[in-house]
DNA sequence: TATATCCTACCTAACGTTTGGTAGGTGAAT
DNA sequence: ATTCACCTACCAAACGTTAGGTAGGATATA
């Protein structure tokens, strides 16, 4: 079962820091929640930062294939880009869980460099995949479709951080139909 | 210096916090910052949550001060409007920290019961007042101002998070820009 | 005026707990 | 016979918090 627990231990560390952020996230909570005792952790990852540092690297990686699934599924880039919120929307729907990277840039100036790199590339996936539909949809010139897509992936940062802290995922959905309607995402 | 003393560690916590967030926030650090040890912080504070609690509310009464103030100083609605993201760029210029509330927000689940309602109120008082200056600049129509004003007090704590990730204070301006060319706020 | 009492604002020292991390061992599979 | 996956049993440091004490000022009484 060696695959399967360091398996089990991204997956479970993914969910506590989603929830406590690095800070928050410790060996002993983590470990019972896998089934294992503290000290095994340390037999698949050396340290906590390099734990924090796979966690974030599979959470943009995992992030990076459901965004290219959904825009292949997508009858075009449109209709990829109107669905983006949903991917957010799941963290809010997983016990009004947030963001990994959102709560990580929080915590920026207490995090591990190789932590810190991984959080950054997590935006870096997002703001070039948003940018890619802006460009290919024919929303916003290509030039500009850069910029557009940091401030579409700022926005709903910004609503699922405010949603999580009144622990309302309705509130959620009506700032992303506010940015809708203010013309910041396509209608 | 009772007195003294007691806002000198309201002064110095609110900066930890700002960085470090409730959870990074100890006795020890903010007694050395203030220049006491750390058991004479419970002179002034029954203990952290209450501590906590009386810097968050203070952050959001200093607030409301300042925005009034600039609501006060600036030539019409429109203009106070435009003015709103300098109240969040200020926590960025201060060595890139992070509005206490975002940072709290992250940190819900594990705020005691009496900081999360500061932390609510923050919101609270950020979402009144630009939903009032929405519907006396005739921006929005008077029922939707609430909504649009949700939507930007989300969207500007948004960028501010995406800018202190990356501690380029020049991104929020970008962001900022990208906002009112979208629409989103007032150009 | 002298003295006793109290309060304020801090201190040292320690409490029990939790933290990330280490040393070395056990039992099963290869 | 060796490696793997995990264990027990620690450790030092840091955490919020408490106990008890001290120096100095204010107030009240004699």
């Amino acid at each position: 079962m060696s695959t399967n627990s360091k398996e089990a231990i991204l997956a479970a560390a993914r969910q506590i820091a989603q929830a406590h952020g690095y800070g928050g996230l410790n060996f002993r909570d983590l470990a019972a929640a896998v089934g294992i005792k503290a000290a095994s952790i340390y037999h698949h990852f050396p340290s906590k930062a390099d734990l924090a540092a796979a966690v974030a690297r599979r959470y943009w990686e995992d992030t990076a294939v459901e965004l290219e699934a959904m825009a292949a599924h997508a009858p075009d880039a449109t209709a990829a880009l109107r669905r983006y919120p949903q991917a957010f929307r799941r963290a809010l729907e997983n016990d009004n869980r947030l963001c990994l990277c959102s709560f990580m840039s929080a915590e920026v100036d207490d995090l591990p460099d190789i932590v810190r790199a991984e959080v950054r590339a997590f935006a870096d996936v997002n703001v070039a995949w948003l940018a890619k539909g802006l460009a290919v949809a024919g929303i916003v010139a290509p030039d500009k479709a850069e910029a557009r897509a940091r401030a579409i992936f700022a926005a709903i940062s910004g609503a699922q951080l405010m949603a999580r802290s009144r622990a309302d995922i309705t509130l959620y959905d009506t700032l992303v139909d506010s940015y809708r309607a203010a013309g910041l995402l396509p209608a």
